[in-house]
RNA sequence: GGGCGGUUAGCUCAGUGGUAGAGCACCUCGCUUACACCGAGGGUGUCGCAGGUUCAAAUCCUGCACCGCCCA
């Protein structure tokens, strides 16, 4: 096989391999094939996007589960698919017909819409392109898009379910209506953004109340008051009595007879204790118009005009509208005071114009009984949120759900399945296109201009992608669906949904568990976003660190549900990461150049009698390190599974084994090269299994190159390792090598404390501990003298340092470096420090172990453990001081 | 106004009762035949503040401050 280069190329590599999986159908699945299904559905990208920072830790995420649960030998299907994003991709339709000079009236509607999707012929697969960069194992061939014919059946078959069984209704109610857009939108797409505004107090003149010329009111919205038709007040604010009793109050400017109304939505404490009130345009004033007869006059246009009823400033923009209405009232001495105000002002999710609360008819889903059965999944633990503080945000919300605004007045979309009867005066619901009133027989029908809320046919995507309503074996299969992973700000838009859509249309809960991860933000905290321009494009990313470094670091740095901070810098991580796995490939292969790995490095039979010390250590932090990285991806760990592979590979095997293994590959013993040989292809096949979810073009690079397809001819379906129940080490062994690495790291800064250079080589003298140091040591030789570079190593149970030697005490011993001159005032200022700590941490112990109550009421163990401590310091203390006595 | 999250080394974050950790950055030395995208060594902390519980608190409880998010 070829030698490796030096460095890692993964840019060729990464689309070489890409191809093949495509080619091969690697991540396909289907039901025929049988077994444990395991299936996630994409939470499905807006077909207007680019994948942003954001997307790439969420499909990452995914991709990283599907891999893992794929390689685990599960009937693994993730489903890819986009949403059509009414709005937005109308939006920019409209953006493109503009600069054409057109507008979508003049070219009407079917035209419009027939633009729109050659449109998203020509623009939609954007991010669809963007994840197969990233690497994602998406089953392609099941890939969907919310507009599709299936699905767009399946939203028809849910709207008219629902419309007969009476959820689906249409009223006059106020909704969020964004005057940019045109249409309404649902609660969830009004935006709360706090804002600097001002609190105008206007005077509105009141006669019949002797004493009382004017009350005041107050408002945010002073453009409103063209619409008010009430002032209200509480029904126990003794103030206003009088007022109540027989005061006219009259609206400034039109000169409209307002009436008065006590109602307990007042605040009587919150300014006058008097409010205007405007139902056509507040949810709260709408409301008390419902409980008071009040009239509602709508006093402005869809596109944010005021319309007729504001009289004089028909015509204008509400903004402008605003000023006229405050120049006017103002001339007329009606401000009482205008006041700086902070709140909170709703703006259109699309496009961030300011909304309008406006009373329309629209089309509502009954939320209360979809709820229902939506919060016991959820209450009786059959779907599980992780972390656990979403559980109440959602049953929160779930418990205080409001009705759903649906319609939408775009052209984008599922067109609402509502017919009328011109004739009888008949409406239906129905599939396709009726020929005539299924009542009268009439044939001047017409169908409902308004089309649906995107997320209408999203809340169906997780049986809609399987071709629900018409049953199939895959749907049978792979529904419900498993984990389902997104970011917080679609809990409610999307997740709360699809729960209930699961529950009412199949009787059965969406997915099983919601991992919900958080925001990427730039490195001083701040959203990611196009205004700020603060955003790193992952693409540009992957082209200059490669796919895998970006999945890795992202992974990395990302805490269970916490947001990420990335730089362009922290790539680097994954980066150098990626290069010393590669590299630690390339020394394994040159140290048997031609030969193929051993065939058994899957199942290796190592002969415990054969294993030296290191290797028994090593193959023992290769199982902790199986074992870490199962139970971080099943409680969602995935930065601390990064964390164990990293570790194991970079600080275990190459820092400690590898380095071990040149002293026997430059050495003549065969059979111990022949073992450890095995020891080094075991470990690297199985880190590069425990890594390919991770970094899965690496590690099939390595896996094909390294000769390890035998078995499985790509990774992405080789079985994943399993920790090893009956141990090929010994546990006395492997602490023991854990001792010495420890010597070796004393005895490198011993050198280093004493200026020894590098490269010179220096004798030791070891003086062990009791007990079986000595012996192991022995056996150990080799590999001490090599990673500490010494000149001689000499294990002597009776040395005594006949003149001042630099020394420092390690697990297995007092370790003394030989040195021709020694620096005597330093050595008895350094062990003397080292004194102070012992003595330090000693008064600690013995302050411990002499309060009674701590030795009464403590665990055993952490008395035991106290009294150990207490032993091991008297045992360093008097040496140091031995040595200190020396030092003359 | 209500709720949630955060506050630990210069930075980003783990740690959730028993002697404070990682990565990055930084400093010193080294291009030693896997790797300078590297190796060896180094050191950092009143664990936001104030009380309380406990033999023992970064960790549990209460209150407060600041930052952020969600909902009104």
């Amino acid at each position: 096989m070829a030698e490796l280069p030096k460095h890692y190329d993964p840019k060729a590599i990464e689309e070489h391999w890409y191809g093949w999986w495509l080619e091969h159908h690697s991540f396909h699945g289907a039901a025929i094939q049988g077994g444990d299904p395991y299936c996630i559905v994409i939470p499905p990208p807006n077909v207007t996007g680019i994948l942003h920072m954001g997307h790439a830790l969420n499909n990452t995420i995914q991709d990283v589960l599907t891999r893992w649960q794929r390689m685990r030998g599960r009937n693994t299907v993730w489903v890819p698919g986009t949403d059509h994003a009414g709005i937005a991709t109308q939006n920019v339709v409209e953006r493109a017909l503009k600069k054409e000079g057109q507008g979508r009236h003049a070219l009407g509607r079917e035209p419009f819409v027939a633009r729109v999707w050659q449109w998203r012929r020509e623009y939609g697969g954007t991010i669809i392109r963007q994840l197969k960069r990233l690497g994602c194992s998406c089953d392609w061939e099941r890939e969907r898009f919310t507009m599709d014919a299936g699905l767009s059946a399946a939203v028809t078959e849910v709207f008219i379910r629902l419309y007969n069984k009476g959820l689906i209704y249409r009223g006059k109610y106020i909704i969020n209506w964004c005057p940019r857009c045109q249409t309404a939108l649902s609660d969830e797409e009004s935006e709360h953004r706090d804002t600097a505004g001002k609190l105008y107090h206007l005077r509105y003149p009141v006669s019949g109340v002797p004493g009382r010329t004017h009350v005041i009111v107050a408002t945010t919205r002073p453009e409103t008051m063209l619409g008010d038709t009430a002032v209200a007040v509480h029904p126990n604010d003794e103030h206003y009595g009088d007022l109540r009793a027989g005061g006219r109050v009259t609206l400034p400017i039109l000169n409209r007879a307002l009436r008065v109304i006590a109602d307990d939505y007042v605040d009587p404490k919150f300014g006058t204790g008097v409010v205007k009130v405007t139902p056509a345009h507040d949810p709260n004033d709408f409301a008390m118009g419902q409980r008071h007869n009040l009239p509602a006059v709508d006093v402005m246009n869809d596109d944010g005009t005021m319309n007729a009823a504001a009289g004089p400033y028909a015509g204008l923009d509400r903004l402008a509208c605003r000023q006229k209405i405050l120049e006017d009232l103002k001339a007329a001495g009606l401000i009482e005071k205008i006041e700086d105000h902070q709140h909170a002002v709703g703006h259109c999710y699309r496009c961030h114009t300011v909304v309008e609360p406006r009373l329309s008819p629209q089309w509502f889903v009954k939320m209360k009984p979809l709820a229902e059965p939506a919060l016991a999944a959820v209450r009786e633990g059959r779907i599980t949120f992780t972390p656990d503080r979403w559980t109440k945000v959602y049953t929160d919300w779930m418990e205080n759900i409001r009705d759903w605004c649906i319609s939408r007045q775009i052209w984008w979309g599922h067109r609402i399945p509502v017919f009328y009867c011109d004739a009888c005066g008949h409406q239906w619901a129905a599939a396709g296109q009726p020929p005539a009133c299924v009542q009268c027989g009439a044939a001047n029908i017409r169908q409902d201009e308004d089309v649906l809320d995107t997320w209408f046919s999203s809340w169906l995507w997780p049986f809609s992608v399987f071709g629900w309503p018409q049953p199939n074996a895959d749907l049978q299969f792979y529904y419900p669906t498993h984990t389902l992973v997104t970011a917080s700000e679609i809990l409610f838009f999307w997740v709360a949904r699809m729960i209930m859509a699961g529950c009412e249309f199949m009787g059965d809960i969406p997915f099983r568990e919601v991992y919900i991860h958080g925001t990427v933000r730039d490195d001083i905290g701040r959203k990611m976003s196009k205004s700020l321009g603060n955003s790193i494009d992952p693409v540009m990313i992957i082209e200059k660190y490669s796919a895998d470094a970006l999945r890795f670091s992202l992974i990395m740095l990302t805490a269970t549900g916490q947001d990420v901070y990335v730089s362009e810098e922290k790539f680097e991580i994954g980066r150098n990461f990626g290069t010393k796995i590669w590299n630690a490939a390339r020394f394994l292969q040159l140290q048997a150049p031609g030969a193929p790995p051993p065939a058994d490095v899957h199942a290796p039979d190592f002969a415990a009698a054969r294993l030296s010390a290191d290797d028994q250590h090593i193959l023992a932090k290769l199982n902790e390190c199986i074992v870490a990285c199962d139970d971080n991806l099943a409680k969602f760990r995935f930065n601390d599974y990064a964390k164990a592979v990293y570790e194991f590979t970079w600080h275990q095997f190459c820092d400690w084994y590898v380095e071990y293994s040149k002293q026997v590959f430059y050495g003549d013993d065969a059979a111990r090269k022949a073992v450890v040989l095995g020891v080094m292809h075991h470990c690297l096949a199985t880190a590069l299994r425990l890594l390919h979810p991770l970094m899965p073009f690496l590690t099939e690079e390595l896996w094909r190159g390294l000769g390890y397809n035998t078995a499985s001819e790509t990774i992405l379906t080789a079985p994943w390792p399993t920790a090893i129940a009956t141990a090929a080490w010994d546990a006395v062994t492997v602490a023991h090598v854990e001792a010495r690495h420890e010597l070796i790291g004393l005895g490198r800064t011993l050198r280093a404390e004493n200026g020894v250079a590098p490269g010179q080589k220096v004798d030791f003298i070891l003086k062990p501990v009791a007990g079986e140091a000595a012996l192991r040591l022995e056996a150990d030789r080799a590999n001490v003298m090599s990673l500490l570079k010494a000149g001689t190593f000499t294990v002597d149970a009776a040395f005594t340092p006949a003149q001042a030697m630099p020394s420092t005490l390690t697990p297995l011993g007092t370790l003394f470096l030989s040195l021709g001159a020694v620096d005597v005032a330093a050595e008895r200022e350094k062990l003397t420090k080292q004194l102070a700590e012992i003595d330090r941490n000693l008064g600690g112990v013995q302050a411990k172990l002499g309060n009674a109550s701590f030795v009464e009421r403590a665990p055993a163990a952490v008395v035991d453990q106290q009294r150990a401590l207490l032993a091991s310091l008297t045992e360093k203390r008097m040496k140091l001081a031995q040595h200190l006595a020396m030092l003359k």
